[in-house]
Parts: structure tokens; sequence; C-alpha cells
RNA sequence: GGCCCAUUCGUCUAGUGGUUAGGACGCAAGGUUUUCAUCCUUGAAACAGGAGUUCGAUUCUCCUAUGGGCUACCA
């Protein structure tokens, strides 16, 4: 690869990035790193009635917390510009009128209603209408008109389209980077629109002309557009321009069931399909990695392994890791379905990592929230309960029995730990806690066990409700941990309160 | 319907003519934790089908089936 690479991710607003577009965001910016190129952001907003307000925001700020933020976009002027071909407009016009000057391209005056009717006669045939070399002569365009007559047409203010007059090559030979070659009998294209009557490019000549201004070395974009391929080879050929190199990325597909992966799977199976939360209007939100607790450097590795994989064992990749192992020629062609339950793992698999320091000081703002004071020890506490969490919001799940006492005990839990003889027993147990001045956990767990054993006692019959009066339920950290971590005088406090509550 | 693409455990995948077909998620069993989670060990679990090519096909070719995408003056 001599030269630049220089790859772009060209979404169109018309709602919030879908995961399958991140992923694609994804491995254009791993690429681009991976050989020292930029990453592009071009926002393709040539449809104004599917334009939304907030999408372009949405999509810098999901690319921005992923820490994969484009090179070369909106507001990071590179010389390329402007990136939003909205803002691009006027340039587009020329280069259809070069298409119609060299006859590459024709002007048609159809309209979109009698398009819309035709192909409906034709579907009521059990056919399909292609407006193709086979019917174009027949149809309402400018090939059978004199430079006059259309000059006439033009001048009269009539709507109009600009068509591209797909060639006839038999066997058209394609690249892609992922599927190897692609032959293509271009008589099955149909001559697709290249500039609308409202005076806008169509996707197909805006993404050709700013792929070539911006000098792309590689399209790496969604399977979506496998199809599109000849027509974009064609127009290159027929700009006489140097095409880029085609990466067309398999789609990310339903966890169970057909199809690919939609908005509707995510809300059905309760996992985000979305990087962050997008509102849908009041009171409605479709739900976000983020807002849901997922860490970006998870999300990404999650992202990365459907589809791709490294053709090691390692599955944990922070980024710059990625960067250096990541290739397309090792990126499936199939398409995969989602697994949550994958994701989620991922998240458990960073989330453990995390430092409990930093963690503290994060589930000490979920504390306050709730009023309550996390305490001196707070570091300790999270560090004790991490493990058995996968989000921060798990951390008030399984810890929060640290800040308030017990108020009931878990009625199975209680049937087998409450026995007749437990209040003596536990009175016991106090009386040692008393006793002992060093409360830490190793010393009041050798303590306490040691007085155990010389009684000659089951440790169950001890431990068993010893953990329900300090934590109300059967579960959490080591007993002793617990205790030590509650303190002498609240560790006490809670087994008399149980004491209190059997008799 | 037409065109294009794909097809290894339930899922994500490794594998590029000769392997006990490997790993991960999930699942099951056991161990650790005298709780739960983590963690560790073990287990069940796959080459869509049929023809070729070949001494030999998961691997190459063709057909079928299935799945997916596209088929707009949307991207």
């Amino acid at each position: 690869m001599a030269d630049n690479v220089r790859v772009r991710f060209a979404p169109s607003p018309t709602g919030p990035l879908h995961i399958g577009g991140v992923r694609t965001a994804l491995f254009n910016y791993l690429f681009a790193k991976k050989h020292g190129g930029s990453f592009v952001l071009r926002i393709e907003d040539t449809d104004r009635s599917r334009f939304v307000e907030g999408a372009e925001e949405y999509i810098v700020e999901a690319l921005n917390w992923l820490n994969i933020p484009y090179d070369e976009g909106p507001n990071k002027e590179k010389g390329f510009g402007p990136y939003r071909q909205s803002e691009r407009k006027d340039l587009y016009k020329q280069y259809a009128d070069q298409l119609i000057q060299s006859g590459k391209a024709y002007y048609a005056f159809d309209t979109a209603d009698e398009l819309a009717s035709q192909r409906k006669e034709y579907e009521a045939k059990g056919e399909t209408f292609i407006y193709n070399w086979h019917n174009r002569e027949q149809l309402n365009n400018s090939l059978q008109l004199s430079e006059e007559e259309i000059e006439q047409k033009l001048a009269s203010g009539i709507a109009y389209t600009i068509r591209f007059k797909t060639p006839l090559i038999k066997d058209l030979q394609l690249h892609d980077l992922i599927r190897g070659e692609i032959s293509i009998d271009t008589a099955t294209l149909d001559d697709k629109v290249l500039f609308k009557s409202d005076g806008m490019p169509t996707y197909h000549l805006a993404n050709i002309v700013d792929d070539h201004l911006m000098e792309i070395s590689h399209v790496i974009r969604g399977e979506e557009w496998l199809p599109s391929l000849a027509l974009h080879c064609l127009l290159y050929d027929a700009f006489g321009w140097r095409p880029p190199q085609f990466a067309h990325l398999s789609l990310i597909l339903k966890p169970n069931g057909k199809g690919k992966l939609s908005k509707r799977d995510g809300e059905a199976g309760g996992f985000p399909v979305f990087p962050l939360q997008w509102s849908v209007n009041e009171g409605e939100s479709l739900a976000g990695y983020r807002e849901d607790g997922y860490l970006p450097e998870a999300v990404l590795n999650m992202l990365a392994f459907l589809g791709w994989n490294p053709g090691t064992e390692q599955e944990l990749f922070q980024l710059e890791e990625l960067v250096q192992a990541f290739s397309l020629e090792r990126v499936n062609k199939a398409g995969a379905k989602f697994d949550p339950e994958k994701a989620k793992w991922f998240q458990q698999q960073y989330f453990v990592e995390l430092d409990s320091a930093q963690l503290a000081k994060e589930f000490d703002v979920l504390l306050k929230e709730k009023n309550i004071d996390g305490g001196d020890n707070l570091v300790e506490i999270v560090a004790s309960i991490k493990e058995r969490a996968v989000f921060l919001s798990d951390l008030w799940e399984q810890g929060s029995f640290f800040f308030e006492a017990p108020s009931a005990y878990d009625e199975k839990a209680a049937k087998k730990a409450f026995k007749e003889d437990t209040p003596d027993i536990l009175g016991n147990v106090i009386a040692v806690l008393n006793e002992t001045d060093d409360f830490s956990s190793e010393n009041i767990s050798s303590t306490v066990k040691g007085w155990i054993t010389s009684r000659e006692m089951g440790f169950g019959k001890v431990m068993m409700p010893l953990r329900l009066a300090l934590v109300g339920s059967m579960k959490g950290p080591d007993v002793f941990e617990i205790a030590s971590l509650l303190g002498k005088e609240e560790a006490i406090k809670r087994i008399e309160a149980a004491v209190a509550f059997m008799s």
C-alpha cells in the first residue's frame, strides 16, 4: 500500500447509529490506524426528507464515547471538506453534466408517478420493471431527442433526473477485499438515477464524487451495498477515475430468528441495539450501551469479534491491540447473529479489571443519589463486591447491606439457618466479638472459627445465621470480611437484632 | 420473481486435501468460596444434502436446499 490510506465512515443522519453501523465505523477506524491512515467522517444527508435532527451529533458523540474519533470530518476540516453532502450540493451537478456531455448519462423526464404505475403494471404480470438498455429508448428521456429539443425542454423548467447509461458488459469482474472476485452481467442492472429532480445527487453519484475528491483509498461498508458495487465501479470508469478498493462487511443478524438486527429485537430481547440512548419522544427512548452501563472497551471488543477474529485464541483485546491485530483478510463473509449473552460476558471481563478506587468514586455518586454516605472504607467494600457485579449499578444490588442493616431476613434461608439454639449461639458469638479488639477480618475469622472448633460445633450452625444476621440473605463476600468492613459496633448491633428477631 | 452473497457445535468462530475438527459464550456436572458470584476442572454439542475431482475431502468444482442482501428521484 504505497498510497496514503484514507477510509471513510459515511452514515446517513436519519436516526441513532445502529450497532451494525458502529461496527462498520470500528472496522474503518481499525484499518485506518493499522496503516497509519486517516479516518474520515462524511455525513450523507442528500435525502432531506429523511433527515433527523440530532442524528449527526449522536453519531459524533457515539464515536467519541467509544474512543474511535474521526480524524477528519465535520468541525475537523483537513482540506477535503465540507464533509456534509448537503453543503457540497453545488459540486455534484457539474459531475452529472460531465457524464451527460460524454454520453454516459442522459436526462429522464419520467415522473415518479409514471414510473410507479409502470412498476405496478409489471408487478401485476409477475415481472419486474427495470429501467435500462432494453427499454430506455421507449421511455420519456433525452435519448431520442435532438440537442435542440433537449435544450427546449430544460429551458421550460420541466422536472428531470439524470440517469446513468449503464454500459453492457457481459462478464464484469469486480474485486472485493473480503469476498474476492465477483462477476456480474451488467444487462441485469438498471439505469440508476444519479441526480434527482430536487437538485440533489443520489447516494451513488455523491458517494463516488466524494470518495474520489476526498481521495478515499478503501471503501469499507456494509453488505447492503454489494449490489451497487458494479454501478460504482462503472461510474469510476465513466469518469476515468481510479477506483478505491472495496470491502463489504457482512451484516449483524437477529439473535434468534431471521433477518438483520433491528431496534425491535433490542426491545424484545432486553438488550441495546444502539451505542447511546436515543429518545424517540417524551418518555420513550431506545436503550443505549452507555446508559445501560457497558464500558466502551467492552462494546468495542464485542463488536470487533462479530465477524472478525485474530486467528489466535486471545479474545480480550484493548483498542490498541485490535489495531495491531486487525486485517480485512480475517473478516468473515457470512453474517453473524448477535449474542447479547456474549456482550455481557465481555462487559464482565472488563468490569472486574476496573480499578476499585475509581469504581468507588463512581459508586459514591450513586450512593449520594440515595442519600447514603459511602463511608471511609468504600474502596474496600467495592473491592470485595466488584467481582460479583457486571455493571456499576449491580454494586448496589450486591452491596446494599453494607449501608443498610437488613430490614428482613430471606425467608427460605431463615428457615434453614435460624434454629432453636441459634439465639444462644449468636449470643456467644457476640460475646466473642466483644472481646476482640483487632477487628480485622483475618483476626475475627480465626477467633470465631477457633471458638467454633473449641465448642465442637458444626460450622454451618454459626456461619449461616451469622451471614443472615449481617446481610439479610445468603449472598455477599466472606462473612468476616463483611463484619470487619461493617465495624465492630455495627456488626454486633446486627447480630443482636437477629437474636431479637428470633425471640 | 430477478440479481448478488453466504452456509463448521444452540451462538461467535479456528481450520485453507490427511486433525482425536480447536477455542469462546451459553448449558450440565464437580471443585474452591462452609453463602452467592467469581475462579478452576470436566462433559455434552458441529463440518446443510447430493454428485464429482482425488489414494484421500470440512477444505477444490457443480447442483440442490436453506439463510441473507438488493431490486426507489432512501441511504
